[in-house]
RNA sequence: GCCGGGAUGGCGGAAUCGGUAGACGCAGCGGAUUCAAAAUCCGCCGCUGGUAACAGUGUGGGGGUUCGAGUCCCCCUCCCGGCACCA
């Protein structure tokens, strides 16, 4: 045996040992139970960063654990290969996206074997080929001939300089990022995944998944955000039309039938009602800006900016009166039409009810244009003189506060005949009152969207439609299938380049036969992540998009990923399983039985602000901090010191662990990141404490050196033993007890690591050198590598072939005769305070404790002789006694 | 703005069901070894007072429940993630 640990030669040994031995293949027919362990592939960016070590470092730990308790595992990986920043690094570099994604693939291929994860890469895909995304075009097809999936218009961000379209990211301060152009909202057609029609089974499925982190399915149900309320309509006669047609779009209010549809949950407080909110995309709103230059000026700065709702959300509220009027259909009171900036087209009718008194924002709005605040909501007196007019102030149009907005204890006041009624009685008679007229119902209203996949891209999957002068929008029959995407494309920032290519565009009407047009959208890339989870079961299969093997893995049994995908991309995968169990490919309703959300791994970030507002960002490698200033180590010129972020390409503060992996070896760098935090926490990166990772599996290879060294020994299997070896026994089976634990049951693994480091403390501390104790010394250290073995499966390995040449590893099993123990330590309080320790029989009773305790030097000198007013008794921890 | 999280020594973190706050590691300090250094090993290490025993105090801030609160409840501050075209 070494007596050096070699990192480097032990990780080659050990990978080209499992590779060619193929023992990370996952058998698809195997006796043993299957164990699906699966990690959020990466978007092939470069290089990894530390937040794909730390997301597959955590997979393989659960992989390799499984592993070694007998299951078949599989743990795929592939490639999240399409999306934008090919396209940013083709526009940079006059590279294609195709030939720069395929060697970032390879490149970061090389990185992951050489962390040596359990992959089975005979699994491997990547989205952005043919045989991958010929079955997502496939899929396609069928459910737009189900009419799942449809067309409509919505708005987009528009770069009027560069003549494309952009994301939202790509929006800063509401200007294009190259150009600097003010970005408007565009208008264009888009086709949409009926995602809604999912929105109640996608919110009760919630309920079915004990696995899933609750703060997850929290995020993910407001999302969905069911709510039952009210819709009605404002009746109303527009003035003389105008000679300019306004421009109806079909969705949301109806202009011909002179009916203004709006969507509330708070119907209780309808007679309070002082003016109606719309879009400025609304069609009321058009019609209205058609003879009047100022509104229409106010619709066109509404335009302005970007379709983000953060910034919808934060930008000032602002509105201005359309001119017309729309009748309360309860009190035939003519109402106010506004334009708000505030209020989303794309989110109910389009317009809303405003309220003043009880909504807060209707209230700040209302204040700000001098409109009326009619208080139709108090609460009831309190016995203590309290209610609206009491305790908590009296209603007042200067100041909001919060019980105007109170739905469990408000009545309704000021309201005719509803007045006295709570908030169910007055929404049920409101309503019943609403459908007499014919002018409203309940509903149930959800704030989950339609899920547009439109992109106005290159490198995404082609959307598989034909545009037919005469047959209208065809799919693409399954034998045409699929429609390849160039590979050849250079972008250059403007527009999409496919427009410009006629040999993709000019085809022939499937169904015709006559000259047609090819769709250049491509689909949003969460469509390709949406699936392949299950491709992952049968990356061969030409025959379909799935076969039987999928149902025999899933539901995928441990999902692992960051944090950030909460929302979107867990969403759209669980609608995406159900639309494929609805075409009859898949039997189960759920992708995922077990979530586990990693943090992010953070980092400084710096920029430096160029004088047209354009930021350069530099990596945290680069920079330097000298008396508390950052300086760019480059031309030693400070940088700004930007926020913690999660590491990113457009932040540029991503860690290269690939230095870490150079330096300390593969185990090094998975022990650091395991043992930095638990998983679920975010990780602030620093360099700090990697040398201590190192230190102990120097320590840990030290030790079984010195143990081999003194010639071959077989672990304690029964005997008498000498105290210290026997207490570490007993530690020992502790920690077998607590590592299982900790990566089954709490997926906390810096714990896990913390027993073993001190386990092997204490093993350092055992002295003595006859048999019997070099037994205990060896079952020690077969158990304490074992444990280890999923973290660092290198030095696990070779320490494993020294320890007990040629036996396969096994995980430890806890003897619980060597858990015994006769006397344990009580803390001892007086009055809630550590006042000493008491040492007791483990099989001393209640009474027995207290009378111990009672006699105890510290009960004594904290009684002074008085008897105890109360003595609680908390059996193995401790015993408090209250003079 | 809305939704979801988080905050514990100089630093990363531990405390699993309301029961010893600071495990384990990093940094630091002292010592051993060495011609010297690196590496390694041993010891100390929340803060305040005290030579010490010990006492007080302490888990972002304020209040509460409890014999007992880092943990539960209410209010607040700051930080992070998401907000539908980054992935």
């Amino acid at each position: 045996m070494q007596e050096k640990y070699l990192p480097s030669d032990i990780e080659r040994a050990a990978q080209t040992k499992w590779a060619a031995s193929q023992i990370y293949r996952a058998s698809d027919d195997s006796d043993r139970p299957g164990y699906y362990c699966l990690s959020m592939f990466p978007y092939p960016s470069g290089k990894l960063h530390m937040g794909h070590v730390r997301n597959y470092t955590i997979g393989d730990v659960l992989a390799r654990y499984h592993a070694l308790r007998g299951f078949n595992v599989l743990q795929p990986m592939g490639w999240d290969a399409f999306g934008l920043p090919a396209e940013n690094a083709a526009i940079a570099n006059n590279v294609p996206p195709a030939a720069w994604t395929y060697a970032n693939i390879d490149h970061m291929r090389t990185q992951l074997q050489a962390l040596g994860f359990a992959i089975d890469w005979s699994r491997e895909l990547a989205t952005c080929k043919p045989d991958y995304y010929r079955w997502e075009q496939w899929l396609f097809t069928r459910l737009f001939e189900k009419g799942v999936i449809y067309k409509k218009m919505a708005s987009v961000n528009w770069d009027p300089v560069d003549a494309t379209v952009l994301a939202n990211e790509q929006v800063i301060d509401g200007r294009g990022w190259r150009s600097g152009a003010l970005v408007e909202k565009r208008d264009i057609p888009m086709y949409f995944f009926r995602i809604t029609q999912y929105a109640d089974e996608l919110l009760s499925g919630l309920d079915k998944l004990p696995g899933w982190p609750e703060r997850v399915k929290t995020m993910q149900a407001n999302w969905i955000g069911k709510s039952v309320g009210v819709r009605f309509a404002f009746p109303y006669q527009l003035p003389p039309p105008s000679p300019l047609e306004g421009e109806g779009r079909g969705e949301g209010g109806e202009v011909e039938n002179g009916q203004l549809w709006v969507f509330t949950t708070r119907a209780d407080t309808i007679m309070g009602v002082t003016f109606c909110a719309v879009a400025a995309e609304h069609p009321l709103a058009a019609r209205a800006a058609a003879d009047n230059p100022a509104l229409a000026a106010f619709i066109a700065e509404c335009k302005q900016g970007s379709v983000a709702e953060a910034d919808m959300a934060t930008m000032e509220k602002k509105g201005m009166d359309t001119g017309f009027e729309v009748t309360h259909p309860l009190t035939g009171e003519h109402v106010p039409v506004w334009v708000g900036n505030y209020v989303l087209m794309s989110y109910g009718e389009g317009a809303v009810m405003a309220v003043p008194a009880h909504d807060e924002r209707d209230f700040g709005f209302a204040q700000k244009y001098g409109l009326p605040i009619n208080q139709v909501i108090d609460l009831p007196p309190s016995p203590t003189g309290g209610g609206g007019a009491g305790g908590e102030g009296a209603f007042s149009t200067d100041a909001w506060q919060e019980w105007y907005g109170d739905k469990i204890r408000g009545r309704c006041v000021n309201s005719g005949k509803y007045d006295g009624l709570g908030y169910d009685a007055a929404v049920d008679a409101i309503a019943a009152d609403l459908e007499k007229l014919g002018l409203g119902e309940k509903k149930i209203q959800f704030r989950l969207r339609d899920w547009g996949i439109s992109r106005q891209r290159y490198w995404g999957c082609p959307i598989p439609i034909v545009h037919c002068e005469s047959c209208g929008d065809v799919p693409v029959p399954a034998e045409q299938l699929p429609v390849v995407l160039p590979e050849d494309v250079v972008p250059d920032g403007s527009g999409n380049p496919l427009n410009r290519r006629a040999d993709f565009v000019h085809c022939a009407c499937p169904r015709c036969g006559g000259a047609a047009r090819r769709e250049t959208d491509t689909m949003d890339t969460f469509v390709e992540s949406s699936w392949y989870y299950a491709r992952y079961a049968c990356p061969d299969f030409a025959g379909g998009m799935l076969d039987a093997r999928a149902d025999q893995w899933l539901p995928v049994d441990q999902y692992i990923g960051g944090i950030e995908h909460a929302i979107l991309h867990l969403l759209y995968a669980r609608f995406f399983h159900k639309l494929m169990r609805d075409e009859g490919l898949l039997a189960s309703d759920e992708p995922f039985a077990n979530l586990l959300t990693q943090g992010m791994v953070v980092a400084d970030t710096y920029y430096r602000e160029a004088a047209d507002g354009k930021k350069t960002w530099f990596n945290p490698a680069d920079v330097e901090l000298r008396d508390g200033v950052a300086i760019l180590k480059t031309d030693g010129a400070p940088v700004i010191v930007g926020g913690t972020e999660k590491m990113s390409k457009s932040k540029n503060n991503g860690v290269d662990p690939q230095a870490l992996i150079d330096a300390y070896g593969a185990d090094t760098a998975r022990l650091f990141t395991l043992f930095a935090a638990p998983p679920e926490q975010s990780l602030e990166w620093s360099d700090a404490g990697v040398e201590g990772a190192h230190r102990f599996l120097k320590r840990l290879w030290k030790l079984a050196y010195e143990h081999v060294q003194g010639g071959a020994s077989t672990a304690f299997a029964g005997g008498e033993l000498p105290d210290a070896a026997k207490t570490l026994r007993r530690q020992l089976h502790q920690t077998i007890q607590k590592v299982g634990d900790d990566i089954e049951r709490r997926k906390q693994f810096n714990t896990a690591i913390a027993a073993v480091m001190e386990l092997m403390n204490a093993l350092g501390r055992l002295e003595g050198t006859d048999a019997v104790t070099r037994s205990v010394r060896q079952e020690v250290l077969e158990a304490a590598v074992t444990m280890l073995a999923p973290m660092v499966p290198h030095i696990a390995e070779a320490l494993h072939a020294e320890l007990r040449p040629g036996a396969a590893m096994a995980w430890p099993v806890v003897d619980e005769s060597a858990l015994v123990q006769d006397e344990i330590e009580l803390m001892l309080q007086v009055n809630g305070k550590l006042r000493g320790q008491i040492r007791v029989a483990t099989t001393a009773g209640r009474t027995a404790i207290e009378t111990i305790a009672l006699a105890s030097e510290a009960a004594q000198k904290y009684l002074e002789g008085r008897p105890p007013k109360k003595v609680v008794v908390v059996p193995g921890r401790l015993v408090n006694i209250v003079p």
